[in-house]
DNA sequence: CATTGTGTTCAATATGTATTGAACGCAATG
DNA sequence: CATTGCGTTCAATACATATTGAACACAATG
C-alpha cells in the first residue's frame, strides 16, 4: 500500500516535470509543490534538504514564484528565516507566468508591426514590385488582424473571468 | 529606407525568438515565417539555403509544423520535390501546439489525482495521522476542482470561437 | 565589534534538447 | 538495373539555459 509520502512525493515529481516541459526549469515546479504540499510555512533550509537542491536556485526560484504571486512572504515570530506559503490562486498564477513567457515578444511583435507597415506608407521602396509590395501588405494585415483577435481575448472578461 | 528583404528577415528571426523562448527551437519559427511570406509554395531545398538549416532539420520541423496544421503539402506537377505553403489559421496552430505541449503532463497528472483519490478512499494509510489524511484531502480537492475548472475553460464555446 | 545566521549574486558547470550530417531507403529516371 | 534525386532517420554534437556553489552583503546576536 502506498504511503502519503509516496504520494506528495509523486506530486512534487510530476510538478518538476510539468515546469521542466514548460520551459522553466524543475526547481519551480518542484519547490512549488512541496510548499503546497506542506501544512507549515517553509524556509529555503526546508528546501533545500527537502527537495536536495542548492540554496542558491532555491532562492531564485523562490523570487520567480513570488513574482507570479504563486507564493506569499510568511513572517513568524522570533524567527530570522524567510518563510513561504502557497496562494493557489492557480489562474492567476499561469495568469502571470504567461504574461512572462510571451510578454517581451509580444511587444516585440507589435514593434515590427507598426514598422511594417510604416513601410507600406511610405513611398520609396526601395526596387520593390507592385505585386511584393500588394502580398507583403496582404500578409502583415492578416498578422495585424490575428494580433488583434489575440488582444481581445486576453482582455475578454470571460478569460478574465475564469483565468483568475 | 528598409528593403522589403529586410522585413522579411526581421519577420523570420522574430518568428524564431518566439518559437525559441516557447520551448520549440528557432527553426520551426524560421520555416514557418519564411514560407508565409513566400509567394510560392517552398521545398526543403528552398529552406536549407534560404534559412542556412541542416536538410534533417528541416524535414524533421516541416513534420512538426505539419502535424499542428501549420503547414500544407502541395503537389506541383512534373516536380519530385514536396512543397509546402502555409495554412495561416494561427489559433488552430496554436491550439494543437498547446495539446502538444501539456496534453501528456496532463493525462498523468490526472492518473496521479485518481490514484490519491483512491488512496483516500481506502482504508490502511499506513501510519497516517488523521491530520495528514484531512490535510491531503483538502489539497487533492482543490487540485481536481482546478482541474475541472481549466477542462471547463479549454471545451468552452467562447474558447473554440476565438481559438480557431 | 567579532561572530553567526541569513538571503543574494553570478561566473562556472551540468543538463536537456535542438541541430547537424552522414548513412539509409525508396522511387523516378535514362 | 545503375544512377540520380529526394526525404527520413538517428547517433553525435552544439547550444541554450538551468543549476550549482563559493563569495558576498547584511542584520541580528552575544
Amino acid at each position: 500500500m502506498n504511503d502519503v509520502k509516496d504520494i506528495r512525493e509523486q506530486f512534487i515529481a510530476a510538478a518538476g516535470d510539468l515546469t521542466q516541459t514548460l520551459g522553466f526549469g524543475r526547481n519551480i515546479g518542484q519547490i512549488y509543490a512541496h510548499i503546497y504540499f506542506s501544512s507549515d510555512p517553509q524556509s529555503l533550509d526546508n528546501l533545500t534538504h527537502s527537495l536536495g537542491i542548492s540554496k542558491g536556485s532555491a532562492s531564485m526560484s523562490v523570487r520567480q514564484l513570488e513574482q507570479w504571486g504563486a507564493l506569499k512572504h510568511v513572517w513568524i515570530k522570533g524567527e530570522r528565516k524567510d518563510y513561504y506559503q502557497t496562494t493557489e490562486e492557480f489562474g492567476k498564477i499561469i495568469r502571470k507566468a504567461l504574461v512572462d513567457m510571451v510578454g517581451r515578444t509580444a511587444e516585440s511583435a507589435d514593434h515590427l508591426l507598426n514598422e511594417s507597415e510604416k513601410w507600406l506608407k511610405h513611398n520609396n521602396k526601395n526596387g520593390a514590385t507592385p505585386d511584393d509590395i500588394a502580398f507583403m501588405a496582404e500578409k502583415v494585415k492578416k498578422l495585424r488582424n490575428f494580433r488583434r483577435r489575440a488582444q481581445g481575448l486576453w482582455n475578454s472578461p470571460v478569460i478574465r473571468l475564469l483565468l483568475k
